[in-house]
DNA sequence: CCGTTGTGTGAACGCTGTGTTACATCCCGC
DNA sequence: GCGGGATGTAACACAGCGTTCACACAACGG
């Protein structure tokens, strides 16, 4: 994991708490540097210390996001934070001195998924997807049509994996805690789900024989 | 400008730092106490404070931001940054002790993303136009006759799309979180608004069978 | 091999939720 | 106050969906 540094001679307190964090800082000259300097597999971010002349500082922060498509985390000094408001040419910051937990928590949001997916809550399984906030699944790249229970059944499979599920249990989890209906009702369900899956995909439910049902 | 708090019982530290950097912290109990206590003009963001119970408050970070589409600003202790790693239910964190100029600054990062957004006089959805300054609404080029209530709701629509709202949540963000009156009251808006769309884009509002409606 | 028990499957039933219409009420300009 | 449009509410019909039932089949133990 790869970090451009600017200005060149960053802080060795910076320094240090990248490298304990797990990152390998490679200090830059300017903007074009960035460039010459990327490792084989590329850039995980940049960060930018606002120290001697905050004001490019913040040019080249805009420039390293803008050009390169980094992730910048501008680290400032606690009398220069209101220097920062109002501007976005940078996608978050630090307050130094740096606290070496902060660090690779903020390191970790810029670099890791980006926060435009991290906003959808999306649900997995394979190539199953189920947004939960549009109430929508598809299978791969093909929307599946699931009706309400089938959806909230899918979603507790999903959602709890790997161990077996009595009926009592997911009819109350499912249907409510006060519901009073036949276990058969699972059954049923199961097997639309089933159905729905496609033939591919239908042992991800599991049938345990006088148990309940299991995910995986 | 009003941030919901939570827990109910923020520290005297938080609460007065949001008070100094302009804002009108009002403490919350718990979720839906959001919906409750949602002053007319709407809340900035929501700041959630990890104290004693930090799993618990990232749940309801989380469910402030996809429920109610806040950014939340997480206050966390040094002793337990670490727990917010790989968590993406929030939109920004903030160390305690707090810095009254971090969190002046962070609060506007977070709020400005939806300034802006709002601040633009046109509202636009394939050829829809909203102009939220006028009043005024069309399709393509002809211009399209809303009353006060279909205008809002369309507004509501397109500024919320690709989720599902509830009738109660729609009620609430459109009607008001005062108001009570009949679900159905939804319905017959929507079907007003599909009639005036016209039968090519009606199908914009989909129906998510006990749910509620979805705009994309 | 048979009997029992548990599960898959298809069809039918009944109910809930929604679309739709009609009507009552409210609001505002005249 | 009157008229007309906007909004809220009630009533009804229907489609979609969940539940139940009946039966076939599979699994398991003796």
């Amino acid at each position: 994991m790869y970090v451009a540094v600017y200005p060149e001679s960053p802080s060795t307190a910076l320094t240090s708490a990248l490298l304990s964090a797990g990152y390998k800082p490679v200090p830059v000259t300017d903007v074009a540097d960035v460039g010459r300097k990327e490792p084989r597999e590329g850039w995980a971010c940049a960060v930018v210390e606002l120290a001697s002349d905050p004001d490019l500082g913040i040019v080249v922060a805009g420039k390293l996001r803008d050009e390169y498509d980094l992730g910048v985390l501008v680290v400032v000094d606690r009398t220069l934070t209101a220097d920062l408001d109002g501007r976005n040419s940078f996608d978050d910051f630090l307050l130094s001195p740096v606290d070496t937990t902060e660090l690779r928590v903020r390191l970790a949001r810029l670099g890791g998924t980006s926060i435009e997916e991290s906003h959808e809550p999306v649900l997995r399984h394979e190539d199953l997807e189920l947004n939960t906030a549009t109430y929508q699944a598809s299978l791969g790249s093909s929307p599946i049509d699931l009706t309400y229970m089938e959806y909230e059944l899918l979603r507790f499979f999903v959602e709890h994996p790997d161990r077996v599920w009595s009926r009592e249990q997911i009819l109350s989890k499912v249907w409510g805690y006060d519901y009073f209906g036949g276990s058969r009702t699972v059954d049923v369900h199961v097997r639309r789900l089933r159905a729905k899956l496609g033939e591919k995909r239908a042992h991800w439910i599991t049938t345990v024989r006088s148990v309940g049902y299991r995910f995986s």
